[in-house]
DNA sequence: TTTAGCACTCTCGATACGAGAGTGCTAAAT
DNA sequence: ATTTAGCACTCTCGTATCGAGAGTGCTAAA
């Protein structure tokens, strides 16, 4: 039986099937098996060829001499890629995660924690999700409390519903009506301006205004940095059942990634410029960029409402990973976020 | 050359060179070798035979019939209740932690960021450390903002100088002028209640107000719970590198343990009640009660000031842990926290 | 009561070896 | 010109063996 397939097609299918194999599996992947277990149309012997050809290609390699191919990382991003495909969850599995979302009410706090619960164990790897920002934020609303003694606290909130809090302490004790009608008086004259408008009014104002507005730029300031809100991690440990991290000094590595925020900020500003909402970009294997990242891939999303509020969602597993799944998963995840900027900002 | 010790003691000090080697060693303690580098004044005889009748008395044991001695879990209890002394940070390590401390400003969210930093970071070991917040919540100052549309936000403020915030979805738009007005009755209507005394407010109002004061009461409800704050974790892949948990299977439990929320909650809130501020808990080997932590132990604080408001810190690592120094830098960390506290309320 | 001496036990690393899986190559078949 | 069967070869991995090293327990002497 002579295959109709010409020989690029034949080698993209036995790439696709090394790939999936070993993505289950976790073990180098031979020639033998595969027509055995594939009812491969032809034998083991034109397999080995075609793994000759992608082996020189650079898409697969040999652990030793003698073990079967497993992927290399450009053989999975030829997958990722090419060969893959468009995948999509499972119906019944969207129906579980929104209904999940659904339950969580309408406090973004547990939107964000569930995201990352949710990326987690769908993905069986490592999950991230930063609180949506604003790229520039302007100032909408300023109140400010009265705490205990000297301290208030002042909260911001910005165009996009951002809220951002901090504490102030004065000079000297200030009662809550003074503070109200401060808060009110800049409340009149800030509203909708930008960082750079603001700063620019300082000089003119008394000592307790100027305190406040400095307090509001850097909040703005901090607000429009990436990694200024919150990042919520779930599943670290998920990492560790995959038999590459078996090596405890490799898991590690690939973890303190999660851990260290100097790290994150780092490698989300500069993947998120090149990814619009909506869209996913595929790390593989630290892309010749990141040392650490060597072992890992990194799946990276971004939700929200382009100019008003966006927010960065991804997930961290081994280099074999499902890429299909997580993928969609977190696709999936950020457009469900995306709808819950965009009902918080339009009611 | 007879020594003048009677056996007690020489018992005492034989098991805590045994703890103190192998704290630092992970090796197995053999009674040659103990002689040579502690230069003991009786013979690696004698020492065996202490050592038998330290096992036979459950403080240590032998992994196998011909290696050294290990402590058990009920030989570091010993060591720590009995044996290990006071201890205290170097001077110069404390006026690091403090200058830090001072370097990170007035922002309670940064220190209690930088305090699961240092204790990561001085034990070696994995952190914890939650917000601090009031046993019994009282009322002191509400704000309701609008954000966008019918969202609403309420920024509550607890007395003990807490804050909540949460976002509530109106039935209708109200303006900001209808809000403040609202939240200044609230203000003088509430002001210092307790969740009960506001509860039974709820019937008597208008539906604006109702679905306020709801939320109040819930968002009480939920600082009086341990867990109901954040709650700051750092060094999880510190423990990673201790070669008890070289098996990844050992550290995944462990680590599952700080990762799981519900689980937190339950080791809280059953040793915070025996735990008063100041005071420092050590729970080695789960104690027998927690399965997870079998390979673990846990040195936990308390700060704050009681009945203002507390918070928990601690650290995770593995038996085999530096006692003196870990508990020296709980205790110091929190008195830091609760002089921070203190200073919040009191300005 | 302490200690020297000694036989015994157990781990750990190195070495050896066979089974199993897979490869590359060559020559025959299509 | 491709494809395939056949075969020799390679490499890993699990198991068994072995000796060194460290430590113990016991006994008899100090």
């Amino acid at each position: 039986m002579r295959s109709l397939m010409n020989l690029a097609e034949r080698q993209k299918l036995i790439l696709a099937l090394v790939i999936r194999d070993y993505i289950d599996n976790a073990q180098p992947v031979g020639s033998k098996t595969m027509v055995d277990k594939y009812g491969l149309s032809f034998s083991s012997a034109t397999v080995r060829n075609e793994m000759v050809a992608l082996t020189e290609a650079g898409y697969l390699r040999q652990p030793h001499t003698s073990a079967g191919r497993v992927p290399t990382e450009e053989g999975y991003r030829y997958f990722v890629r090419q060969l893959m495909g468009q995948t999509d969850l499972a119906p019944q599995t969207k129906r579980m995660i929104t209904h999940q979302f659904y339950q969580a009410g309408h406090d973004i706090d547990n939107w964000l924690r569930l995201a990352a619960s949710i990326l987690a164990h769908q993905s069986q790897a490592a999950s991230l999700v930063t609180a949506p920002h604003p790229e520039k934020a302007r100032f909408k609303h300023i109140e400010i409390i009265s705490t205990l003694g000297r301290q208030v606290l002042m909260v911001l909130v910005l165009t996009g519903g951002e809220i951002r809090q901090q504490m102030l302490a004065l000079a000297e004790p200030v009662s809550q009506e003074t503070l109200s009608i401060t808060a009110a008086q800049l409340n009149q004259l800030c509203q909708g301006m930008s960082t750079a408008a603001i700063a620019a009014l300082v000089p003119q104002m008394e000592a307790l205004e100027q305190d406040v507005l400095n307090l509001i730029v850097e909040e703005m300031d901090l607000s429009s940095a990436v990694l200024g809100g919150e990042v919520y991690r779930d599943g670290l440990t998920n990492v560790l059942t995959e038999p590459e991290f078996a090596e405890v000094e490799l898991a590690r590595r690939a973890l303190r990634v999660f851990e260290e925020r100097a790290f994150l900020q780092d490698l989300l500003t500069s993947t998120i410029l090149t990814t619009n909402v909506g869209g996913v970009q595929v790390l593989i294997g630290g892309e010749g960029t990141w040392e650490e990242l060597r072992e890992c891939s990194i799946v990276l999303g971004r939700y929200g409402v382009p100019g008003l509020a966006t927010g960065t969602l991804g997930v961290l597993g081994p280099i074999r990973m499902s890429y299909g799944h997580t993928i969609s998963t977190v696709r999936f995840v950020a457009d469900l976020l995306s709808d819950l900027v965009v009902e918080l900002n339009l009611g």
